[in-house]
DNA sequence: GCAAAATTAAATGTCAGACTTTTGAAATTA
DNA sequence: TAATTTCAAAAGTCTGACATTTAATTTTGC
């Protein structure tokens, strides 16, 4: 079965979008064996190289992987969370970046999609995610912290507050916010105030969780969000007026 | 300057993830030249082949873009918003069909999020964002819609809505959600009744958005998601009574 | 001297064929 | 029967060639 391909364009990423479209409309279910290079080369009347660089394509995207071996060859993938989770964070962090979205904004949509987490976590939080958010603000409170650890815990410290509302789909999503605003945190030097004010904030926030009371929780979450940009502001003002 | 890599693993798998690396700390920054597949090639000691996978590995990810010619080469993409879209879209696609999301717990995500959008959208809406919310409603209440059109008029409605919260980085996260819910969603044939009862929630819904009433909008949107989730029940426990 | 046309060079895109490495299965042997 | 050896299939890598595209350069014609 030879399938016709546009001479003029990219013959390797016509290849793996149709292979791509197969997986995806479900015609190659999970762990299916894609047909071996060689079969591939008759089937779309390419070289190995040409299909080997569709393959990688498809890898690149976690749509499949490849075993060596008597038996091997390309499978179709089960899509996991952390390979998801891993794409999408380095396509928000780049996004972010890249295209200059500014403080404020980044701040705004991440705070709004915690908050509209909250309720749920307050309802279905486990002590497995309290005793993580608990860790995580007492890691925060150690002496001699560098800004980049007190940073990533304050990544896990929201990540288990996201988790407690036991949505895969919410994590996901979620997960891409929080992470990619890291290198925009990372940017902010916090003083020995700052870090105690937000401590508080998760304490009572950790606290509100606990007490499965959602309305408490947003209002700290809202007051996180003022005064995370306030932070942002001192620095970022005083980086400009040198 | 030659890089070292590890022989034993995959080799354009390496040079791949070294290139994305200094793309993501900004070593190499938007529109800068990578060096020519033959200069890659005696960096990291490596064949033309091998530099090729590894440069469409870096393509599939949307993070470089090639031209061929003279003053040809790969560049470092200004990764955009569409390309951003497409590739959480087929991730998050195949993410809740290969796991096998229920329903519910990706309506909740949805709604969920939704909801976080709609105080802002009803502070910031514009007159644009109104009619496109109103002509998508109009186009669902036509009749001889397939059930498919009726959905993808859903989508476009609800796009609206969140795009109408002047987020750029709300919308991309909220895009994901939404659009990778249709699969599921087409799975459900709407009534005649149901198209009835979403068409009323959607006008109540564009009204409270106009009005600036962001706690009636809240409400809105609670309804919709449990009619949504009922006329699922309704479809599945129908179909699995069969 | 200037504009159009032809040439050239550099880069990616594609192909063909060889060799290497991995790995499971089959054949052989103790 | 169990351990060992052999074998074959498949992906991984390398080399070298040719095709195509594109911009810069050179040549030509007036």
């Amino acid at each position: 079965m030879k399938t016709k391909l546009d001479p003029s364009a990219d013959l390797s990423a016509q290849i793996a979008g149709a292979i791509r479209d197969a997986i995806i409309d479900g015609t190659l279910p999970v762990d299916e064996r894609l047909p071996s290079e060689v079969e591939l080369c008759e089937q779309f009347d390419v070289s190995r190289s040409t299909v080997r660089e569709a393959l990688k394509r498809l890898a690149a995207q976690s749509l499949i992987r490849t075993q060596r071996g008597a038996t091997g060859g390309a499978f179709v993938k089960r899509l996991n969370y952390a390979d998801a989770y891993a794409q999408q964070i380095t396509t928000s962090t780049l996004l972010l970046s890249i295209n200059e979205i500014d403080f404020a904004t980044a701040c705004e949509a991440r705070f709004t999609l915690e908050r509209a987490c909250a309720p749920l976590s307050a309802k279905r939080r486990t002590p497995d995610h309290l005793a993580t958010m608990r860790a995580e603000i007492h890691r925060q409170g150690q002496i001699g912290l560098s800004d980049e650890a007190f940073c990533a815990s304050d990544v896990a410290f929201h990540r288990a507050l996201v988790d407690a509302a036991h949505n895969p789909v919410l994590s996901y999503q979620l997960a891409g916010a929080v992470e990619a605003m890291q290198p925009l945190m990372n940017m902010i030097t916090f003083t020995a105030r700052d870090r105690d004010k937000i401590i508080r904030l998760h304490t009572d926030l950790a606290n509100a969780i606990e007490q499965e009371n959602a309305v408490e929780a947003d209002q700290v979450l809202q007051t996180l969000a003022r005064e995370t940009n306030a932070m942002a502001d001192t620095v970022f003002t005083a980086r400009a007026g040198r």
